[in-house]
DNA sequence: CCTTCCAGGCAAGGGCCCTGTCTAGAATCG
DNA sequence: CGATTCTAGACAGGGCCCTTGCCTGGAAGG
């Protein structure tokens, strides 16, 4: 509803659109199901499916049965044709990097993997980057011509202008001067999507929740890093330089009740790797065993919990990673958040529970993000 | 681009939003002007015209003189009717009450103002609001007759869901059980919107700024209370229950380094008023002056403003209320921030400036999103 | 008084969608 | 095996909305 002033071709660029919407769902569809699917009449879907057929984005399957309870005259199906290309989907991680192809159905194409081996060094990230898209993008090209665009998900700050990875103190994952964008520019004719994998993550946990119902929550990502995403009004906020939720830094309560950074307090508990400064994740597993770090741990992540529902007032949080849902595992299941309450910190109060998308969420989101993309693209330059 | 299906009167509705939307920046066009204006052809905007007059949204102002230098025929001169009603703007705090009725060019058709002598008490407030919304609605209603919607800003959190304030602990103001929904409705044919103060005055600074720069960022409110809005993406995101930006609990430095919440600070510096829980303003001003006072609260908010930028990672941090901007009095205006450094505790530098709204921000907003929200009602069920 | 100039009305045309009807062909039934 | 039945698709008619182009009427200026 913006600059649309003159128009009328308006409304036939949304009965397209509704057509090639209908047909993104159903894979094929004859002239009949897709006038009743969309709710538009028959003459009008014909005349739509000729103007697309012309445009080249719909094709003729050649199937002609109508199905089998069909009495009647045979139909004929129309699909999406292959011109409507596929979208590259890459998550970088420090175990390694996976690249897939999936097309407008959302289904895979391609799909390659490249581990790392650990310590994951710079170089060797931006390696397993290369080869894994390229291996990719080669075996898809063959069938279906270079990706449309890509969407990358980095287990990395990222800077929201650029989509360039951002080096910050601290953080555990070093990658240097990676740059996403340039990497699968090579290999992509559209844009490059880049953002933190905690953002997919918390992308991926809300298109699980039933019937839109998490629009306002928060996702800490706990594990090797220190990551939180912030959701508000059903989309990730990142902020103006998309460094939002980098809550390492916030400040918490220490063991002795200083205040001290969160990332710090790993640091006093001898928790951080040696090598990068990760957060040794098997030994912080172990250190929950023991009463006294645990509630060091507790405590200080009641801090950075308080700080996140005093700013965003999340409706609920949402612990992931490798060892936050660790923390809650230990209470009651009933009672989600119960072991980690807010010590009355906060008037109010909000559950936590543990998150429900465990395999790889980061790469879920940025895939699912790159199949809506590939439809969007398919359908704004009507 | 939603549920817009079987759309032809869609593009009718669009051209007379166009219509209208043009007669709410002149004031008064000719048909021809109008269609000038809109990029409507002449027979297109003249049946426009036809049509709103008939359903009574314009009226024919009666002026017939094109302007002075025109030579060719008299034109008629059309304009909103007043059927197009009016909106009240209302802004409750703890110093008074304002109530404005506003048309939908923006104008005062009607303001009241009622003091509230300190210290207010909930009764105290609840009166003035009504006296003040009967008094303005009064006035206005025998001109322009009930306002059809109202906007509310208060100084206290608001329940987004129902736009009740809500009583938190250590807050300052005591309004109790006030409803403003319940009570403007009254006055009131359509929707009462209720937001917080320094949610408003976050939006008066927005729209303030030339050339929507300012599209996220932080307004930290430092008066009697303490308050946040948070701006992502262009907009005041207010999270799940609406009570976003509580940064009294936010926990932060305190004067020996422990870990305290930033409304603790003020009361372990004496700075917390007697009868109320809100903090001494006149006294916290004559604290600054004093070196160790001025580095123990620049020392906590230094926390908090760390905490804002981890979270939310403004691109600008804005200081309002009537003690925020005094921090950076002090400090040389062409190095803004300087004085409040985020002492190496983040590594990203922000700028940070006093507000330049000054004069009531929180109603300014308010009034603001008043006119819009009249616009709105116009236009949209056309 | 005539010319100039502009607001507004009128006519024609094109685009888009809808309802309703007809046709063709295949499966099913008697 | 032919008649019946059912459905996909084509076609005609009509309504709505916008546009271009032309005409008319009346006021200002020479």
């Amino acid at each position: 509803m913006e600059a649309a002033k003159p128009s009328l071709d308006l409304v036939r660029s949304v009965t397209d659109e509704h057509v090639l919407r209908a047909l993104m769902r159903h894979r094929r569809l004859t002239r009949a199901e897709l006038a009743q699917e969309t709710g538009i009449s028959k003459p009008t879907a014909g005349e739509s499916v000729r103007r697309l057929t012309e445009r080249g984005l719909l094709v003729d399957t050649g199937e002609r049965t109508p199905g089998g309870r069909g009495k009647g005259r045979v139909g004929s199906y129309y699909a999406l044709s292959g011109s409507t290309g596929t979208a590259l989907a890459v998550a970088i991680a420090p175990e390694g990097v996976v690249a897939e192809v999936v097309d407008v159905y959302g289904s895979t194409v391609a799909r390659t993997r490249r581990e790392i081996s650990r310590p994951a060094r710079p170089a060797d990230v931006a390696r397993a980057l290369q080869e894994a898209v390229a291996t990719a993008a080669g075996d898809a090209e063959s069938g279906a011509g270079r990706p449309r665009l890509a969407v990358v998900s980095a287990a990395d700050p990222v800077d929201r202008a650029t989509g360039r990875l951002v080096q910050l103190p601290d953080a555990p994952f070093l990658v240097g001067e990676l740059d996403p964008v340039a990497v699968l520019g090579a290999h992509v004719d559209g844009p490059v999507t880049v953002d933190n994998d905690v953002n997919w993550a918390a992308r991926a946990e809300r298109d699980h929740a039933d019937g839109g119902e998490l629009r306002d929550f928060a996702y800490l990502y706990l594990g090797e890093g220190l990551g939180c995403a912030v959701v508000s009004d059903g989309v990730v906020r990142r902020g103006h330089g998309g460094l939002a939720g980098e809550i390492a830094y916030l400040l918490t309560a220490g063991a002795d009740g200083r205040a001290v950074r969160f990332i710090d307090v790993f640091a006093e508990l001898g928790l951080r790797r040696a090598g990068s400064s990760g957060i040794h994740t098997d030994r912080l597993l172990a250190a929950l065993r023991s009463p006294g770090a645990a509630a060091t741990l507790r405590e200080a992540l009641s801090g950075v919990l308080a700080a996140v529902v005093a700013l965003a007032d999340p409706g609920c949080v949402v612990l992931g990673g490798s060892w936050g849902p660790a923390l809650l595992d230990d209470a009651a299941e009933p009672t989600p958040g119960e072991a980690l309450s807010l010590d009355g910190r906060m008037p109010w109060a909000v559950p936590v529970r543990a998150a429900r998308m465990r395999d790889d969420p980061a790469f879920a989101g940025a895939r699912a993000d790159a199949v809506t993309r590939l439809r969007a693209a398919i359908v704004a330059p009507a």
